[in-house]
DNA sequence: CTCGGTGCAAATGCTTTGCAATGTC
DNA sequence: GACATTGCAAAGCATTTGCACCGAG
């Protein structure tokens, strides 16, 4: 995965906006390439943080929104009340098993389902911008467990 | 839909966790009976005391999670922090199209969405409990209006 | 030079909690 | 009676905001 591309999406997409691009904004892009896996505002800050970025958690908020509008990253919101993040340059669109009882995710890959929500909005005249499918419940390891 | 079925239901499921049948516990079913589309544990806590019921905004964020176990109603994280809710009682399991410049959310149920889900689902060994599929977007009415 | 962006700390707003009083079982 | 549940107000938390300073264009 190509890390200048990203970073040029993202100075295409402040121009775009007549924003500005700031160290901070591509210090908190490269923070997030650097991530594995979902990840919520406040462990990105604390990790840049750690690794001598000097930003502030509002930047943090604010770059990661215009991350997601340009879709260099994932927004959800599962069950709880932070909003989790992930990368999503380089990666196809996937959704997410959840398991309520160890927090564990699975995540999984279907051109169906994807075709069958394009229908649905095309019957809707709706045009989808991003979409997740959250599936909770409980996985095969805490199955056994019980 | 047969009001008295909810009860039970909810009275069922209070004994099987040895949790009390409370007044309040049943008028917070009762609102959310009467209750149209999706809402707020704020706004039916207003609902509630301007038709009388005196509940606390505690027990109706209380009583909304045990109604959501019971299945009877179900509860959602769109984009917004809020929670919104949706009487789920004798209705098909639909999912939602929200419009991203109006705040609109369109319905729809797929029989092949909740078969393409259950084949993931037994794919991973993952037991689904419930799920919701969400689409952001633009709906017809903003579409046209741009 | 202009005005958008940043950092900080304080504010906001949803949700949960602590505790004494209450009422179910 | 015992103890789960309630109401209230206060506490918690994630996120946003206001404002003075800074720096990208």
């Amino acid at each position: 995965m190509d890390i200048q591309a990203a970073h040029d999406i993202l100075t295409r997409h402040l121009k775009n906006g007549k924003q500005r691009a700031t160290p901070e904004r591509h210090a908190v892009l490269d923070a997030v390439l650097q991530s594995q896996g979902h990840f919520d505002a406040e462990g990105l800050y604390y990790r840049m943080l750690s690794n001598g970025s000097k930003v502030s958690k509002a930047t943090v908020y604010n770059t990661l929104d215009l991350l997601q509008e340009c879709g260099l990253v994932s927004k959800y919101r599962f069950a709880e009340n932070t909003s989790r993040y992930e990368k999503a340059f380089g990666r196809p669109h996937h959704h997410h098993l959840i398991c309520l009882e160890c927090g564990d995710i699975i995540e999984f890959v279907s051109d169906k389902l994807e075709r069958l929500q394009q229908d649905v909005c095309s019957e809707k005249r709706f045009i989808a911008h991003n979409s997740t499918l959250q599936v909770f419940g409980t996985c095969m390891k805490c199955r056994k467990a019980e």
